[in-house]
DNA sequence: CGGTTAATTAACGATGTGGTTCACAATAGC
DNA sequence: GCTATTGTGAACCACATCGTTAATTAACCG
């Protein structure tokens, strides 16, 4: 039961994650965050977006754990967190094997290896 | 102007990328196609829902480059495609460094490591 | 041929998204 | 204290999403 709850938790986690990375503007965002902490004005300042529109867009990472906030006065300044993304990343390694071995099937169908010597 | 739209095309499919792999639903689909190909039924199968409602995830797959499907008579085969996934995977490694880097620092906070001899 | 099976398409509804504008709260600074 | 700055919240719009059911297409099979 409570297992089932952390696994739900965890699931709704990814979706959440996924979803966020899902827009190119809030990619951007947290590419922007990998540099260091921001503002969500500074934040909103390379999209051609209302800060009301950044400000939603900085929620939904927060909502996703990628980004913690801390106030300052008036200033809302976003950090990078890095476990959910370490996260994601786990989750698409799952298939890393998957797709070396396709890739490496399709190379060897568009460039054939030398047999072995009989 | 052509390296504009290229680079509008790579945008998009990372876009439906990350989208597709936002639901539940579709991340488990792409979990049982890495065992082997599929039809659109023998992935509904395990999912409480139509098979009208899978024949759309495959469709959300399909249009993220994940899935191709191959017609065979009235059964649609349903292969995973790799190159999104290590498309997505690639994205997300830019921030392996970052959140090595965040994540050490946490764990030395929390059990800071003896002190170098002086 | 007729019936069954596999899958898509269409139409609908509830809900979510991404954007806007405007009003508001709170802080900073003169 | 007044005003400008920073950011959120509410209301709204156009559109997408995720699910349903019902109708339709296409292929297999007895």
């Amino acid at each position: 039961m409570i297992l089932s709850r952390t696994f739900n938790r965890v699931v709704e986690q990814l979706d959440a994650v996924f979803h966020a990375l899902s827009d190119p503007t809030r990619r951007a965002m947290v590419r922007t965050l990998a540099s260091g902490e921001q503002t969500v004005g500074e934040l909103a300042a390379p999209h051609p977006i209302s800060l009301a529109a950044a400000s939603k867009h900085v929620k939904v990472l927060e909502r996703a754990g990628l980004v913690h906030r801390t106030v300052h006065g008036r200033r809302h300044v976003c950090r990078l967190e890095p476990r959910p993304l370490a996260a994601a990343t786990d989750h698409l390694r799952f298939y890393e094997r998957f797709w070396n071995d396709r890739l490496d099937a399709l190379e060897a169908f568009v460039s054939p290896p030398p047999e072995e010597s009989p």
